[in-house]
DNA sequence: ATAGCCTTGACG
DNA sequence: CGTCAAGGCTAT
């Protein structure tokens, strides 16, 4: 038995959580979702969704409905270009080189991880998440690997017309997700799609930007760096087990929305308030705890506290938009605003995820972030990466809004520009750690 | 219609 | 020649 964590990671079919059965259609899929997959575009079905679009899709309830697998089909990335018009059989398409290097990769993470010593439990198996609907699975899967992941290098920039060009709705806005996922991160695989010419020349992929919504990223790119430097890797072994901090303030949040009498729950606003207080409260208590932070000066560690809080945020904004049918359908009492806002921070979390940032390279991001703040001491530089971090982390967003503070209305509207601008952050940091690691 | 198993065939 | 991701077949 040489099953790796890794190795289990992959296991998992990122539309319904069965097991994988290998490549199909761009990513690790279950045979039956290949299937499936197969049968919908070959036929050129249509299908409808008898709830809100947004069925949970598991191992046993995939069968309930065909609209919302489809779209999940088609939000953790499957490919309609794979489906081959001509109906050949065998042979092999123009995928095999990502599947390829998406294969490298994750050999090489794990090689990385076992060399650097990580613990199983920082990075459990995909176990089947207790889903109340796909978009907290693909959620949990896809946060859980890199929970620290970056937003993606291109924006995705679709227009309404984009949407409406998709024979099934709004996969990117409605059906988000994917986060992560399950994708895991993992199998969020990041295939540039740019280079592929569509093998099924029909309705499907006469647009696939527009029909899966959201492109591959081309920077695709997480060289591992032998020489690690020990700073990265000790804050690392600091990092706290994601899903125990998860499944911590969700025990939190369903906890005390049970005691609270049918008047005084919570609405999604106060909910995802609550969430970003159990969140920082967890940072900080795990700041306080960490060996590492101990010998470190004061401000660093508060810098980190701060700039840990803001990462993690995202992991929240999924918790809350898988959640929202399941916390006493409170998301039904959201008004459009507080909806909308979901949907948006789902997406962004689609995009963080599929980036597949190494968690070493956020580290050093991380930690490259904090000494610039301390060297520079520039209330000004501060502010602005804080509110480039607000912008993606959208909790921190959440908490300005109940501060007043309503810049970040300005952000959501201009939040493609401020995404390529974090991404040159984020690269520069990456190779800043590699110019290091290569000394 | 689904999903597990089978066959095919380009690619390394 | 082995691999493996396509499509095909078929019991359920």
């Amino acid at each position: 038995m040489d099953y790796t964590y890794d190795e289990d990671l992959e296991e998992l079919c990122p539309v319904c959580g069965d097991k994988v059965s290998g490549y199909h259609y761009g990513l690790l899929t279950c045979e039956s979702c290949k299937g499936f997959f197969k049968r919908t575009v070959q036929n050129n079905k249509r299908y409808t969704c008898t709830e809100n679009q947004n069925c949970k899709i598991d191992k046993t309830q995939r069968k309930r409905c065909p609209f919302c697998r489809f779209q999940k089909c088609l939000t953790v990335g499957m490919r309609l270009e794979a489906v081959r018009a001509d109906r050949m059989r065998g042979g092999r398409n123009k995928f095999g080189p990502m599947y390829k290097r998406d294969r490298a990769l994750k050999q090489q993470k794990k090689a990385l991880i076992r060399a650097n010593g990580f613990k199983i439990e920082t990075t459990p198996p995909m176990v089947s998440p207790p889903q109340t609907d796909y978009s907290l699975s693909s959620s949990i899967h896809g946060i859980h690997p890199v929970s620290k992941s970056m937003p993606l290098s291109t924006p995705t920039s679709m227009t309404p017309t984009d949407y409406d060009r998709s024979p099934y709705g709004t996969p990117s806005l409605g059906m988000s997700m994917q986060n992560h996922g399950p994708l895991p991160a993992y199998q969020y695989t990041s295939f540039s799609s740019r280079a592929i010419k569509s093998e099924y020349p029909d309705h499907y992929t006469s647009s696939p930007d527009s029909l899966t919504g959201y492109p591959y990223p081309d920077t695709y790119q997480t060289s591992s760096p032998t020489n690690v430097p020990q700073l990265i890797l000790e804050f690392l072994r600091c990092d706290p087990d994601e899903l125990q901090v998860q499944s911590k303030i969700l025990n939190y949040l369903q906890q005390e929305q049970a005691s609270r009498s049918k008047h005084e729950k919570l609405n999604t606003f106060g909910i995802m308030c609550r969430m970003a207080d159990q969140t920082l409260f967890s940072i900080v208590e795990w700041a306080r705890s960490c060996v590492f932070f101990k010998e470190l000066k004061v401000r660093l560690p508060i810098t980190l506290v701060i700039l840990c809080f803001l990462n993690r945020c995202e992991c929240g904004v999924t918790l809350m938009a898988g959640r929202k049918t399941s916390l006493s359908g409170v998301s039904t009492q959201a008004g459009a605003t507080l909806n909308s806002l979901v949907l948006r921070a789902q997406e962004l979390v689609r995009k963080l995820q599929s980036l597949q940032v190494d968690r070493r390279e956020v580290a050093f991001f991380l930690l490259t972030l904090s000494v610039v703040f301390l060297a520079l001491e520039i209330s000004v530089c501060h502010f602005v990466f804080c509110f480039f971090f607000a912008v993606h982390k959208i909790t921190f967003s959440i908490w300005l809004w109940r501060s007043n503070v309503f810049f970040n209305k300005w952000a959501w509207q201009h939040v493609d520009l401020i995404n390529s601008l974090f991404v040159h952050g984020v690269q520069l940091g990456i190779l800043g750690w590699r110019l290091r690691g290569s000394i």
